[in-house]
DNA sequence: ACAAAAGTGTTACTTTTACACCCATGA
DNA sequence: TCATGGGTGTAAAAGTAACACTTTTGT
């Protein structure tokens, strides 16, 4: 991996280090207090927030750029992280945004900057445990910080539209794979699981029913009981077949 | 819509027309005798097939220049057409292959040429009513046919990875959505469906079971029978909200 | 008239839903 | 001791899977 580049680098040498008219953009959901979180930045010069995002060096995969942008916002690795759209309307960037960053850096704005052309964004969405993740801002933002879902901030661009796809996304993917597993810490009670599971599809579920399905999926170990709710941990092997081979369903 | 570039122009003035570092690839799939099939070029520079694919123009969402291409080389519009994903290996451009197209077709070969950089690929996949296409070559394929799937030719570049991808994606996709009808023409039989559907996913169904549970979606309209095996068409507002909605499953 | 393919219904089994009571904990 | 939340089982309903015979069509 490089080293990570200022701004000042990117807008003036952005051209040379990374794959031209891409970028990743990151929804990073983490749960908390029974609500699900996207992890956003509190743009400097402008009165909006925005997707975690950042460019593709030139010998980099789009993955491992994800990987990247993560790790610098949350200090996590190894994450879920899943791609799931790339957004290409020609008007999504948005070229007075990024000029006005320029000047406000203080840096020379050339019409033809590297910035202000056209991008694609490939969009990955990421599932974390929100106690482990320590938010970082960075050279463009005044802050990174959870916000809730219902409603969203307005954000930047067409970054809205990004999050609500990696909305829908993550409540497909949710039926198939058992992905929520990812928003909690190693262990965990039924109960929380449960509200994570309805906290995502938005709707509520019965405990006993719940309970049973899940158990039924063979991927969870219960743990020993010292007090109430009983602690539950994956089987890793069984986890993994799961979300190799999905949970079922259909033909 | 712009005026049709040819090879020559995408050469010389490629930089100027197309959005850099991004193409895309359309994996076409039709159904015939009662198999799957895959629209494919035979390339002229090298011994290969390839994908139909093409570039953005720099005012062109991605999904517009994906049906552009897809009319290009089947003379159809209005055919289901669906991003699914996005490749980015840095390795998978292929330098040398262009740089020969490049040199074979008489052009002059600059090792900084736009054809030669580093493209990540959007990929779509489409369905189409076979009967209906009409394969057109393009400058650089000798021809454009139609080829079985098991096993599948040889493809250029990273091409019989995108091809594995889309079928997967789209026995995901029939799980959840009847997509599968978009392979069919306006009126077919329930043995011609099933046939369909067992080709896609690979596996037998049991008639009376498949008959029922296809019919309980209500999207299917019986029309008049002849002679023996029974015509079906769409109920087209139930397909349309079948296809909105999914088929339910899940939570 | 024979073979091949299409049409149809019932039964067992599995999965899903709906629902109520007891126990432990903490206020 | 009372209220809250967590633990557990059963019965009805729906859906799925398995299965065989009759009718039509084409040769």
């Amino acid at each position: 991996m490089q080293i990570k580049p200022t701004f000042k680098n990117i807008v003036q040498t952005g051209a040379k280090i990374f794959l031209s008219s891409v970028s990743v953009d990151c929804v990073i959901f983490g749960f908390y207090g029974n609500e699900l979180k996207v992890l956003l930045l509190q743009m400097k010069h402008a009165d909006l927030h925005g997707l975690p995002g950042g460019f593709i060096f030139r010998e980099e995969t789009a993955d491992a750029a994800a990987v990247r942008i993560l790790k610098e916002r949350t200090g996590l690795d190894a994450i879920f992280l899943k791609q799931f759209y790339t957004f290409t309307d020609p008007r999504r960037s948005d070229k007075k945004f990024h000029l006005n960053a320029i000047k406000k850096e203080g840096l020379a704005t050339d019409k033809d900057n590297w910035l202000l052309q056209r991008f694609v964004s490939i969009g990955y969405y990421a599932l974390v445990d929100f106690s482990k993740v320590l938010p970082a801002a960075d050279e463009l933002s005044v802050s990174c910080a959870w916000h809730q879902l219902y409603p969203a901030p307005v954000l930047m661009m067409d970054h809205n539209n990004i999050l609500n796809k990696a909305l829908l996304a993550l409540q497909q993917q949710l039926n198939n794979q058992p992905v929520g597993f990812n928003l909690l810490p190693l262990k965990f009670t039924m109960p929380e699981l449960q509200k994570l599971y309805e906290t995502i599809l938005n709707k509520t579920l019965d405990r006993r029913n719940f309970q049973r399905k899940i158990l039924g999926f063979g991927i969870l170990k219960k743990g020993v009981a010292h007090k109430a709710p009983f602690l539950y941990s994956f089987d890793v092997i069984n986890y993994n077949t799961a979300l190799m081979n999905g949970l079922g369903g259909g033909w």
